[in-house]
DNA sequence: GTAATAAATTGGTATTACAAGTTGCGATAA
DNA sequence: TTATCGCAACTTGTAATACCAATTTATTAC
Protein backbone atom coordinates (compact mmCIF):
# COMPACT_ATOMS: atom_id res chain seq x y z
CA UNK A 1 0.00 0.00 0.00
CA UNK A 2 2.18 2.92 -1.44
CA UNK A 3 -0.45 5.26 -2.07
CA UNK A 4 -3.33 5.08 0.41
CA UNK A 5 -3.43 8.74 0.58
CA UNK A 6 -3.02 10.19 -2.61
CA UNK A 7 -2.04 13.98 -2.79
CA UNK A 8 -5.26 16.23 -2.51
CA UNK A 9 -5.76 18.82 -5.41
CA UNK A 10 -4.07 19.75 -8.36
CA UNK A 11 -0.41 19.51 -7.78
CA UNK A 12 -0.27 20.61 -11.44
CA UNK A 13 0.80 24.01 -12.53
CA UNK A 14 -1.54 26.41 -14.07
CA UNK A 15 0.65 26.48 -17.48
CA UNK A 16 0.54 22.45 -17.80
CA UNK A 17 -2.73 22.71 -17.38
CA UNK A 18 -3.48 25.17 -20.13
CA UNK A 19 -1.09 22.94 -22.37
CA UNK A 20 -3.01 19.42 -21.52
CA UNK A 21 -6.10 21.57 -22.77
CA UNK A 22 -4.58 22.70 -26.20
CA UNK A 23 -2.42 19.38 -26.58
CA UNK A 24 -6.21 17.41 -25.92
CA UNK A 25 -7.69 19.48 -28.69
CA UNK A 26 -4.99 18.86 -30.70
CA UNK A 27 -5.32 14.57 -30.16
CA UNK A 28 -9.05 14.75 -31.08
CA UNK A 29 -8.41 16.72 -34.03
CA UNK A 30 -9.84 19.54 -33.00
CA UNK A 31 -7.45 21.43 -33.90
CA UNK A 32 -6.21 19.88 -37.08
CA UNK A 33 -3.27 19.46 -38.50
CA UNK A 34 -1.41 22.24 -40.15
CA UNK A 35 -4.28 24.98 -38.23
CA UNK A 36 -3.69 28.35 -36.48
CA UNK A 37 -4.00 29.07 -33.66
CA UNK A 38 -5.42 31.93 -32.14
CA UNK A 39 -3.04 34.51 -30.76
CA UNK A 40 -1.61 34.39 -27.37
CA UNK A 41 -3.29 36.93 -26.66
CA UNK A 42 -6.94 35.76 -27.83
CA UNK A 43 -6.23 32.34 -25.80
CA UNK A 44 -5.15 34.70 -22.96
CA UNK A 45 -8.89 35.68 -22.73
CA UNK A 46 -9.71 32.63 -23.41
CA UNK A 47 -8.14 30.70 -20.89
CA UNK A 48 -8.57 33.70 -18.41
CA UNK A 49 -4.74 33.82 -17.65
CA UNK A 50 -1.92 35.68 -18.10
CA UNK A 51 0.20 35.54 -21.35
CA UNK A 52 2.92 34.66 -19.08
CA UNK A 53 1.34 31.34 -17.85
CA UNK A 54 0.04 30.84 -21.62
CA UNK A 55 3.54 31.47 -22.87
CA UNK A 56 4.70 28.53 -20.83
CA UNK A 57 2.53 26.09 -21.69
CA UNK A 58 2.42 26.88 -25.61
CA UNK A 59 6.83 27.03 -25.37
CA UNK A 60 6.20 23.49 -24.11
CA UNK A 61 4.05 21.94 -26.99
CA UNK A 62 6.57 23.49 -29.16
CA UNK A 63 9.23 21.88 -27.59
CA UNK A 64 7.62 18.16 -27.43
CA UNK A 65 6.83 19.12 -31.42
CA UNK A 66 2.86 19.43 -31.32
CA UNK A 67 3.31 22.79 -32.36
CA UNK A 68 5.53 25.16 -34.46
CA UNK A 69 4.96 29.59 -33.34
CA UNK A 70 6.39 31.68 -35.83
CA UNK A 71 7.76 34.72 -35.00
CA UNK A 72 5.52 37.50 -36.39
CA UNK A 73 2.89 35.14 -37.87
CA UNK A 74 1.73 32.76 -34.62
CA UNK A 75 1.60 29.35 -33.57
CA UNK A 76 0.18 26.35 -35.89
CA UNK A 77 -0.46 22.87 -35.21
CA UNK A 78 2.53 20.97 -36.64
CA UNK A 79 2.49 18.03 -39.03
CA UNK A 80 3.67 15.58 -36.37
CA UNK A 81 6.15 13.50 -38.08
CA UNK A 82 8.38 10.59 -37.40
CA UNK A 83 11.13 12.75 -36.87
CA UNK A 84 9.97 14.51 -34.15
CA UNK A 85 8.50 10.72 -32.59
CA UNK A 86 12.10 9.67 -32.32
CA UNK A 87 13.96 11.97 -31.74
CA UNK A 88 13.59 12.05 -27.84
CA UNK A 89 14.15 8.45 -28.48
CA UNK A 90 17.37 8.91 -30.26
CA UNK A 91 18.25 11.35 -26.67
CA UNK A 92 17.71 8.32 -24.78
CA UNK A 93 20.13 5.99 -26.40
CA UNK A 94 22.22 8.71 -27.25
CA UNK A 95 22.65 8.59 -23.45
CA UNK A 96 23.05 5.28 -22.11
CA UNK A 97 25.41 4.66 -25.14
CA UNK A 98 27.70 1.46 -23.85
CA UNK A 99 29.17 -1.40 -24.82
CA UNK A 100 26.03 -3.34 -24.04
CA UNK A 101 24.03 -1.13 -25.82
CA UNK A 102 25.80 -2.21 -29.06
CA UNK A 103 25.74 -5.91 -28.14
CA UNK A 104 21.91 -6.07 -27.66
CA UNK A 105 21.49 -3.65 -30.99
CA UNK A 106 23.64 -6.37 -33.04
CA UNK A 107 21.62 -8.96 -31.63
CA UNK A 108 18.45 -7.00 -32.50
CA UNK A 109 19.54 -6.88 -35.87
CA UNK A 110 20.54 -10.36 -36.19
CA UNK A 111 17.04 -11.51 -35.02
CA UNK A 112 15.02 -9.25 -36.84
CA UNK A 113 16.89 -7.80 -40.06
CA UNK A 114 16.51 -11.32 -42.28
CA UNK A 115 12.77 -10.73 -41.40
CA UNK A 116 12.99 -7.44 -42.82
CA UNK A 117 15.12 -8.52 -46.10
CA UNK A 118 12.23 -11.35 -46.67
CA UNK A 119 9.39 -8.96 -46.18
CA UNK A 120 11.30 -6.63 -48.25
CA UNK A 121 11.72 -8.84 -51.16
CA UNK A 122 8.29 -9.47 -51.72
CA UNK A 123 7.09 -5.70 -50.84
CA UNK A 124 9.59 -3.71 -52.75
CA UNK A 125 8.74 -1.22 -55.53
CA UNK A 126 10.88 -0.54 -58.44
CA UNK A 127 12.21 2.41 -57.25
CA UNK A 128 13.61 0.62 -54.17
CA UNK A 129 15.69 -1.43 -56.65
CA UNK A 130 17.30 1.25 -58.36
CA UNK A 131 18.10 2.85 -54.94
CA UNK A 132 19.41 -0.16 -53.70
CA UNK A 133 21.55 -0.73 -56.69
CA UNK A 134 22.39 2.66 -56.89
CA UNK A 135 24.03 2.65 -53.27
CA UNK A 136 25.90 -0.91 -54.02
CA UNK A 137 27.43 0.81 -57.07
CA UNK A 138 28.94 3.47 -54.79
CA UNK A 139 29.94 0.84 -52.37
CA UNK A 140 31.97 -0.80 -54.62
CA UNK A 141 33.69 2.95 -56.41
CA UNK A 142 34.28 3.78 -52.89
CA UNK A 143 38.06 4.16 -51.70
CA UNK A 144 38.93 1.36 -49.74
CA UNK A 145 40.97 3.40 -47.60
CA UNK A 146 37.62 5.35 -46.56
CA UNK A 147 36.26 3.20 -43.70
CA UNK A 148 34.00 5.89 -42.30
CA UNK A 149 32.33 6.19 -46.06
CA UNK A 150 32.43 2.27 -46.51
CA UNK A 151 30.94 1.84 -43.09
CA UNK A 152 27.85 4.61 -44.03
CA UNK A 153 27.34 3.13 -47.48
CA UNK A 154 26.80 -0.35 -45.62
CA UNK A 155 24.41 1.42 -43.08
CA UNK A 156 23.00 3.60 -46.23
CA UNK A 157 21.87 0.07 -48.12
CA UNK A 158 20.35 -1.74 -44.67
CA UNK A 159 18.60 1.65 -44.04
CA UNK A 160 16.72 1.00 -47.77
CA UNK A 161 16.50 -2.40 -46.88
CA UNK A 162 14.10 -1.83 -44.04
CA UNK A 163 12.20 1.46 -45.97
CA UNK A 164 11.48 -1.10 -48.89
CA UNK A 165 9.81 -3.57 -46.39
CA UNK A 166 6.95 -0.63 -46.40
CA UNK A 167 6.09 -1.50 -42.86
CA UNK A 168 6.18 1.79 -41.32
CA UNK A 169 5.95 0.35 -37.76
CA UNK A 170 9.53 -1.58 -38.67
CA UNK A 171 10.70 1.87 -40.47
CA UNK A 172 10.49 3.58 -37.40
CA UNK A 173 11.37 0.96 -34.72
CA UNK A 174 14.86 0.69 -36.73
CA UNK A 175 15.71 4.16 -37.25
CA UNK A 176 17.43 4.25 -33.86
CA UNK A 177 20.13 1.79 -34.80
CA UNK A 178 20.67 3.25 -38.33
CA UNK A 179 20.78 6.58 -36.62
CA UNK A 180 23.75 5.00 -34.15
CA UNK A 181 25.95 3.16 -36.43
CA UNK A 182 27.89 6.26 -36.99
CA UNK A 183 28.64 6.23 -33.08
CA UNK A 184 29.27 2.89 -33.12
CA UNK A 185 31.71 3.09 -35.63
CA UNK A 186 33.56 5.30 -33.35
CA UNK A 187 33.47 2.63 -30.68
CA UNK A 188 34.68 -0.04 -33.00
CA UNK A 189 37.22 0.56 -35.63
CA UNK A 190 36.36 -3.49 -36.54
CA UNK A 191 38.99 -3.65 -39.59
CA UNK A 192 36.93 -5.36 -42.48
CA UNK A 193 40.39 -5.23 -44.62
CA UNK A 194 40.43 -8.68 -46.61
CA UNK A 195 36.55 -8.95 -45.74
CA UNK A 196 35.33 -6.48 -48.33
CA UNK A 197 34.92 -9.07 -50.85
CA UNK A 198 33.23 -10.90 -48.69
CA UNK A 199 30.83 -8.38 -47.43
CA UNK A 200 30.57 -6.85 -50.54
CA UNK A 201 29.10 -10.38 -52.15
CA UNK A 202 26.78 -10.65 -49.21
CA UNK A 203 25.09 -7.67 -50.20
CA UNK A 204 24.89 -8.31 -53.77
CA UNK A 205 22.97 -11.73 -53.20
CA UNK A 206 20.67 -9.55 -50.85
CA UNK A 207 19.69 -6.77 -53.58
CA UNK A 208 19.46 -9.96 -56.03
CA UNK A 209 17.27 -11.63 -53.98
CA UNK A 210 15.15 -8.56 -53.10
CA UNK A 211 14.78 -7.24 -57.07
CA UNK A 212 14.02 -11.30 -58.01
CA UNK A 213 11.33 -11.32 -54.69
CA UNK A 214 13.04 -14.13 -53.61
CA UNK A 215 12.05 -13.71 -49.82
CA UNK A 216 13.87 -16.74 -48.27
CA UNK A 217 16.95 -15.95 -50.52
CA UNK A 218 17.25 -11.85 -48.83
CA UNK A 219 16.61 -14.08 -45.37
CA UNK A 220 19.02 -16.62 -45.81
CA UNK A 221 21.54 -13.95 -47.03
CA UNK A 222 20.87 -11.02 -44.78
CA UNK A 223 21.04 -13.48 -42.02
CA UNK A 224 24.52 -15.12 -43.18
CA UNK A 225 25.79 -11.14 -43.51
CA UNK A 226 24.29 -10.20 -39.86
CA UNK A 227 26.28 -13.33 -38.69
CA UNK A 228 29.73 -12.07 -39.92
CA UNK A 229 29.50 -8.61 -39.25
CA UNK A 230 28.69 -9.85 -35.45
CA UNK A 231 31.69 -12.48 -35.69
CA UNK A 232 33.74 -9.46 -36.73
CA UNK A 233 32.31 -6.90 -33.79
CA UNK A 234 33.01 -9.55 -31.66
CA UNK A 235 36.58 -10.53 -32.56
CA UNK A 236 37.44 -6.88 -32.35
CA UNK A 237 35.89 -6.49 -29.13
CA UNK A 238 38.04 -9.36 -27.32
CA UNK A 239 41.44 -8.86 -29.48
CA UNK A 240 40.91 -5.01 -27.33
CA UNK A 241 39.06 -6.09 -24.30
CA UNK A 242 36.37 -3.82 -24.41
CA UNK B 1 19.53 24.26 -56.53
CA UNK B 2 17.33 24.68 -53.64
CA UNK B 3 18.69 26.72 -51.08
CA UNK B 4 21.01 28.98 -52.85
CA UNK B 5 20.34 31.82 -50.56
CA UNK B 6 20.51 30.29 -47.11
CA UNK B 7 18.87 32.38 -44.52
CA UNK B 8 21.30 35.17 -42.52
CA UNK B 9 21.69 35.35 -39.40
CA UNK B 10 20.53 33.66 -36.68
CA UNK B 11 17.07 32.36 -36.99
CA UNK B 12 16.77 30.58 -33.31
CA UNK B 13 15.39 32.60 -30.74
CA UNK B 14 17.09 33.60 -27.44
CA UNK B 15 15.23 31.15 -25.04
CA UNK B 16 16.34 28.55 -27.84
CA UNK B 17 19.87 29.40 -27.71
CA UNK B 18 20.02 29.09 -23.97
CA UNK B 19 17.81 25.53 -24.25
CA UNK B 20 20.34 24.53 -26.43
CA UNK B 21 23.12 25.40 -24.25
CA UNK B 22 21.84 23.62 -20.90
CA UNK B 23 20.73 20.74 -23.17
CA UNK B 24 25.30 20.30 -24.56
CA UNK B 25 25.93 20.51 -21.05
CA UNK B 26 23.27 17.79 -19.79
CA UNK B 27 24.29 15.58 -23.05
CA UNK B 28 28.18 16.11 -22.32
CA UNK B 29 27.84 14.90 -18.76
CA UNK B 30 28.96 18.12 -17.66
CA UNK B 31 25.74 18.29 -15.57
CA UNK B 32 24.86 15.02 -14.33
CA UNK B 33 21.93 13.13 -13.60
CA UNK B 34 20.46 14.78 -10.56
CA UNK B 35 22.74 17.56 -9.82
CA UNK B 36 20.81 20.50 -8.88
CA UNK B 37 21.12 23.57 -11.98
CA UNK B 38 21.53 27.20 -10.17
CA UNK B 39 18.79 29.13 -8.84
CA UNK B 40 16.39 31.02 -11.87
CA UNK B 41 17.82 34.45 -10.63
CA UNK B 42 21.63 33.04 -11.29
CA UNK B 43 21.15 31.39 -14.58
CA UNK B 44 20.06 34.65 -15.54
CA UNK B 45 23.13 36.62 -14.77
CA UNK B 46 25.28 33.71 -15.91
CA UNK B 47 23.59 33.93 -19.29
CA UNK B 48 22.73 37.74 -18.94
CA UNK B 49 19.53 37.18 -20.04
CA UNK B 50 16.13 38.20 -18.30
CA UNK B 51 13.97 35.70 -16.50
CA UNK B 52 11.23 35.47 -19.28
CA UNK B 53 13.77 34.39 -21.75
CA UNK B 54 15.32 31.64 -19.11
CA UNK B 55 12.31 30.01 -17.69
CA UNK B 56 10.96 29.47 -21.39
CA UNK B 57 14.42 28.06 -22.69
CA UNK B 58 13.61 25.80 -18.57
CA UNK B 59 9.65 25.20 -19.77
CA UNK B 60 11.08 23.33 -23.02
CA UNK B 61 13.67 21.44 -21.25
CA UNK B 62 10.95 19.98 -18.74
CA UNK B 63 8.46 19.86 -21.32
CA UNK B 64 11.05 16.95 -22.86
CA UNK B 65 12.11 15.65 -19.77
CA UNK B 66 15.60 16.54 -19.80
CA UNK B 67 15.06 18.57 -15.88
CA UNK B 68 12.30 18.26 -13.57
CA UNK B 69 11.43 21.40 -11.77
CA UNK B 70 10.25 21.66 -8.23
CA UNK B 71 8.49 24.77 -7.01
CA UNK B 72 10.29 26.18 -4.20
CA UNK B 73 13.57 23.85 -4.72
CA UNK B 74 14.99 24.15 -8.04
CA UNK B 75 15.57 22.43 -11.33
CA UNK B 76 17.24 19.10 -11.65
CA UNK B 77 18.68 17.36 -14.37
CA UNK B 78 15.97 14.41 -14.99
CA UNK B 79 16.72 10.97 -14.93
CA UNK B 80 16.01 10.34 -18.54
CA UNK B 81 14.45 7.06 -18.45
CA UNK B 82 12.36 5.09 -20.78
CA UNK B 83 8.77 6.39 -20.49
CA UNK B 84 10.11 10.11 -21.48
CA UNK B 85 11.80 8.45 -24.60
CA UNK B 86 8.83 6.61 -25.88
CA UNK B 87 6.14 8.70 -24.44
CA UNK B 88 6.18 10.95 -27.80
CA UNK B 89 6.26 7.82 -30.17
CA UNK B 90 3.30 6.74 -28.64
CA UNK B 91 1.94 10.38 -29.35
CA UNK B 92 3.04 9.54 -32.73
CA UNK B 93 1.24 6.32 -32.88
CA UNK B 94 -1.62 7.52 -31.08
CA UNK B 95 -2.07 10.28 -34.14
CA UNK B 96 -1.63 7.96 -37.14
CA UNK B 97 -3.82 5.33 -35.69
CA UNK B 98 -5.98 3.76 -38.31
CA UNK B 99 -6.77 0.32 -40.06
CA UNK B 100 -3.19 0.54 -41.93
CA UNK B 101 -1.45 0.63 -39.06
CA UNK B 102 -3.07 -2.04 -37.17
CA UNK B 103 -1.81 -4.19 -40.04
CA UNK B 104 1.32 -3.41 -40.11
CA UNK B 105 1.29 -4.14 -36.47
CA UNK B 106 0.16 -7.21 -36.59
CA UNK B 107 2.90 -7.92 -39.96
CA UNK B 108 5.44 -6.80 -37.42
CA UNK B 109 4.34 -8.91 -34.19
CA UNK B 110 4.23 -12.06 -36.61
CA UNK B 111 8.25 -10.96 -38.00
CA UNK B 112 9.52 -10.29 -34.66
CA UNK B 113 8.00 -11.99 -31.84
CA UNK B 114 8.60 -15.54 -32.80
CA UNK B 115 12.27 -14.54 -32.85
CA UNK B 116 11.59 -12.68 -29.39
CA UNK B 117 9.89 -16.10 -27.77
CA UNK B 118 13.50 -17.72 -28.76
CA UNK B 119 15.50 -15.55 -27.22
CA UNK B 120 13.29 -15.13 -24.07
CA UNK B 121 13.58 -19.05 -23.69
CA UNK B 122 17.70 -18.43 -23.53
CA UNK B 123 17.84 -15.61 -21.36
CA UNK B 124 14.64 -15.59 -18.85
CA UNK B 125 15.53 -15.61 -15.22
CA UNK B 126 13.48 -17.74 -12.85
CA UNK B 127 11.27 -14.45 -11.84
CA UNK B 128 10.01 -14.73 -15.61
CA UNK B 129 9.02 -17.90 -15.59
CA UNK B 130 7.00 -16.75 -12.37
CA UNK B 131 5.17 -13.81 -13.70
CA UNK B 132 4.44 -15.66 -16.96
CA UNK B 133 2.94 -18.52 -14.82
CA UNK B 134 0.99 -16.39 -12.81
CA UNK B 135 -0.46 -14.61 -15.88
CA UNK B 136 -1.82 -17.47 -17.75
CA UNK B 137 -3.12 -18.55 -14.43
CA UNK B 138 -5.38 -15.36 -14.09
CA UNK B 139 -6.15 -15.84 -17.77
CA UNK B 140 -7.63 -18.96 -16.85
CA UNK B 141 -9.54 -17.82 -13.65
CA UNK B 142 -10.63 -14.75 -16.06
CA UNK B 143 -14.00 -14.34 -16.74
CA UNK B 144 -15.19 -15.89 -20.28
CA UNK B 145 -17.52 -12.75 -20.93
CA UNK B 146 -14.77 -10.49 -19.85
CA UNK B 147 -13.05 -9.72 -23.01
CA UNK B 148 -11.24 -6.90 -22.06
CA UNK B 149 -9.79 -8.48 -19.20
CA UNK B 150 -8.63 -11.40 -21.21
CA UNK B 151 -7.48 -9.35 -24.02
CA UNK B 152 -5.49 -7.06 -21.58
CA UNK B 153 -4.01 -10.30 -20.22
CA UNK B 154 -3.08 -11.40 -23.19
CA UNK B 155 -1.32 -8.76 -23.81
CA UNK B 156 0.39 -8.64 -20.84
CA UNK B 157 2.14 -12.23 -21.05
CA UNK B 158 3.64 -11.05 -24.71
CA UNK B 159 4.73 -8.24 -22.92
CA UNK B 160 6.96 -10.12 -20.42
CA UNK B 161 7.65 -12.47 -22.86
CA UNK B 162 9.38 -10.15 -24.27
CA UNK B 163 10.67 -8.67 -21.02
CA UNK B 164 12.22 -11.72 -20.43
CA UNK B 165 14.50 -11.42 -23.65
CA UNK B 166 16.75 -9.19 -21.40
CA UNK B 167 17.17 -6.95 -24.41
CA UNK B 168 16.54 -3.40 -23.80
CA UNK B 169 16.59 -2.35 -27.38
CA UNK B 170 14.13 -4.95 -28.28
CA UNK B 171 11.67 -4.15 -24.91
CA UNK B 172 11.67 -0.62 -26.28
CA UNK B 173 10.58 -1.36 -29.31
CA UNK B 174 7.97 -3.66 -28.78
CA UNK B 175 6.41 -1.14 -26.48
CA UNK B 176 4.30 1.01 -28.95
CA UNK B 177 2.64 -2.46 -29.52
CA UNK B 178 1.62 -3.38 -26.14
CA UNK B 179 0.64 0.10 -25.51
CA UNK B 180 -1.79 0.36 -28.40
CA UNK B 181 -3.41 -3.34 -27.81
CA UNK B 182 -6.26 -1.37 -25.61
CA UNK B 183 -6.89 1.03 -28.89
CA UNK B 184 -7.02 -1.80 -31.37
CA UNK B 185 -9.09 -4.01 -28.71
CA UNK B 186 -12.02 -1.08 -29.54
CA UNK B 187 -10.83 -0.89 -33.29
CA UNK B 188 -11.70 -4.91 -33.40
CA UNK B 189 -14.29 -6.51 -31.56
CA UNK B 190 -12.93 -9.66 -32.87
CA UNK B 191 -14.84 -12.46 -31.26
CA UNK B 192 -12.58 -15.19 -30.26
CA UNK B 193 -15.71 -17.35 -28.48
CA UNK B 194 -14.45 -20.84 -29.39
CA UNK B 195 -10.80 -20.04 -29.92
CA UNK B 196 -9.97 -19.64 -26.15
CA UNK B 197 -9.21 -22.58 -25.35
CA UNK B 198 -6.89 -23.26 -28.71
CA UNK B 199 -5.35 -19.25 -28.20
CA UNK B 200 -5.25 -21.07 -24.15
CA UNK B 201 -3.13 -24.01 -24.99
CA UNK B 202 -0.66 -21.90 -27.47
CA UNK B 203 0.35 -19.75 -24.43
CA UNK B 204 0.60 -22.82 -21.82
CA UNK B 205 3.05 -23.98 -24.93
CA UNK B 206 5.03 -20.76 -24.87
CA UNK B 207 5.21 -20.93 -21.51
CA UNK B 208 6.14 -24.37 -21.34
CA UNK B 209 9.08 -23.70 -23.98
CA UNK B 210 10.47 -20.88 -22.32
CA UNK B 211 10.70 -22.92 -18.71
CA UNK B 212 12.44 -25.74 -20.35
CA UNK B 213 14.57 -23.25 -22.77
CA UNK B 214 13.65 -24.61 -26.07
CA UNK B 215 13.92 -21.64 -28.01
CA UNK B 216 13.10 -23.41 -31.18
CA UNK B 217 10.05 -24.64 -29.58
CA UNK B 218 9.23 -21.33 -28.14
CA UNK B 219 9.91 -20.02 -31.44
CA UNK B 220 6.92 -22.23 -33.35
CA UNK B 221 4.69 -21.92 -30.68
CA UNK B 222 4.33 -18.20 -30.77
CA UNK B 223 4.75 -18.12 -34.60
CA UNK B 224 1.22 -20.26 -34.71
CA UNK B 225 -0.06 -18.32 -32.10
CA UNK B 226 0.35 -14.79 -33.83
CA UNK B 227 -0.65 -16.10 -37.34
CA UNK B 228 -4.02 -17.81 -35.82
CA UNK B 229 -4.41 -14.40 -34.19
CA UNK B 230 -3.89 -12.38 -37.59
CA UNK B 231 -7.01 -14.93 -39.05
CA UNK B 232 -9.11 -14.02 -36.77
CA UNK B 233 -8.71 -10.49 -37.32
CA UNK B 234 -8.96 -11.00 -40.95
CA UNK B 235 -11.97 -12.90 -40.42
CA UNK B 236 -13.41 -10.34 -38.67
CA UNK B 237 -12.06 -6.87 -40.83
CA UNK B 238 -13.40 -9.01 -44.20
CA UNK B 239 -16.73 -9.58 -42.28
CA UNK B 240 -17.63 -6.41 -41.42
CA UNK B 241 -15.81 -4.94 -44.24
CA UNK B 242 -13.85 -2.31 -42.41
C1' DG C 1 19.61 17.58 20.81
C1' DT C 2 14.89 18.34 19.21
C1' DA C 3 10.97 20.46 17.63
C1' DA C 4 8.51 24.55 16.67
C1' DT C 5 8.99 28.90 14.43
C1' DA C 6 10.71 32.62 11.58
C1' DA C 7 13.31 34.13 7.70
C1' DA C 8 15.36 33.53 3.32
C1' DT C 9 15.25 31.29 -1.07
C1' DT C 10 13.08 29.35 -5.09
C1' DG C 11 9.81 28.64 -8.68
C1' DG C 12 4.83 30.30 -10.48
C1' DT C 13 1.93 33.94 -12.13
C1' DA C 14 0.53 38.67 -13.36
C1' DT C 15 1.35 43.05 -15.50
C1' DT C 16 3.39 46.41 -18.41
C1' DA C 17 6.36 47.91 -21.96
C1' DC C 18 8.84 47.65 -25.96
C1' DA C 19 11.52 45.17 -29.80
C1' DA C 20 11.26 42.61 -33.98
C1' DG C 21 9.09 40.09 -37.49
C1' DT C 22 4.80 39.23 -40.66
C1' DT C 23 0.72 40.32 -43.07
C1' DG C 24 -2.39 42.90 -45.68
C1' DC C 25 -4.31 47.00 -47.31
C1' DG C 26 -4.07 51.05 -49.90
C1' DA C 27 -1.62 54.84 -52.10
C1' DT C 28 1.19 55.61 -55.87
C1' DA C 29 3.41 55.11 -60.21
C1' DA C 30 3.84 52.83 -64.63
C1' DT D 1 -5.58 48.30 -64.96
C1' DT D 2 -1.61 46.45 -62.91
C1' DA D 3 2.53 46.26 -60.32
C1' DT D 4 5.18 48.08 -56.63
C1' DC D 5 6.17 50.30 -52.53
C1' DG D 6 5.37 51.72 -47.91
C1' DC D 7 2.87 52.13 -43.93
C1' DA D 8 -0.21 50.45 -40.34
C1' DA D 9 -1.96 46.84 -37.75
C1' DC D 10 -1.18 42.73 -36.47
C1' DT D 11 1.95 38.77 -34.48
C1' DT D 12 5.56 36.68 -31.28
C1' DG D 13 10.10 37.60 -28.49
C1' DT D 14 12.36 39.77 -24.61
C1' DA D 15 12.75 42.69 -20.55
C1' DA D 16 11.66 44.42 -16.03
C1' DT D 17 9.07 44.49 -11.84
C1' DA D 18 6.05 42.89 -8.45
C1' DC D 19 3.89 39.61 -5.68
C1' DC D 20 2.27 34.75 -4.40
C1' DA D 21 3.14 29.97 -2.89
C1' DA D 22 6.04 26.13 -1.85
C1' DT D 23 10.29 24.70 -0.06
C1' DT D 24 14.49 25.06 2.33
C1' DT D 25 17.42 26.96 5.78
C1' DA D 26 18.36 29.41 9.95
C1' DT D 27 16.79 30.62 14.43
C1' DT D 28 14.74 30.04 18.71
C1' DA D 29 12.59 27.90 22.66
C1' DC D 30 12.33 23.82 25.19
Amino acid sequence: MDNMFEPIGESQTLSQRIERKIETAIREKRLPTGSKLPSERELCEMFAVSRTALREALRRLSARGLIDIKKGSGGYVSDYNIKNAISSLLLYYDLKFDKDLILQINQARAMFEPEIARLAAESRTDKHVKELRATIDDLINCNHDDIQAEADLVNKFHAKVTEASGNSFVIISMEPIFSLVPRIRNFIYANIEGEKNNILEKHEEIYASIRDKDGQKAFNAMSKLIDRTNEIYLEHLHKYNL
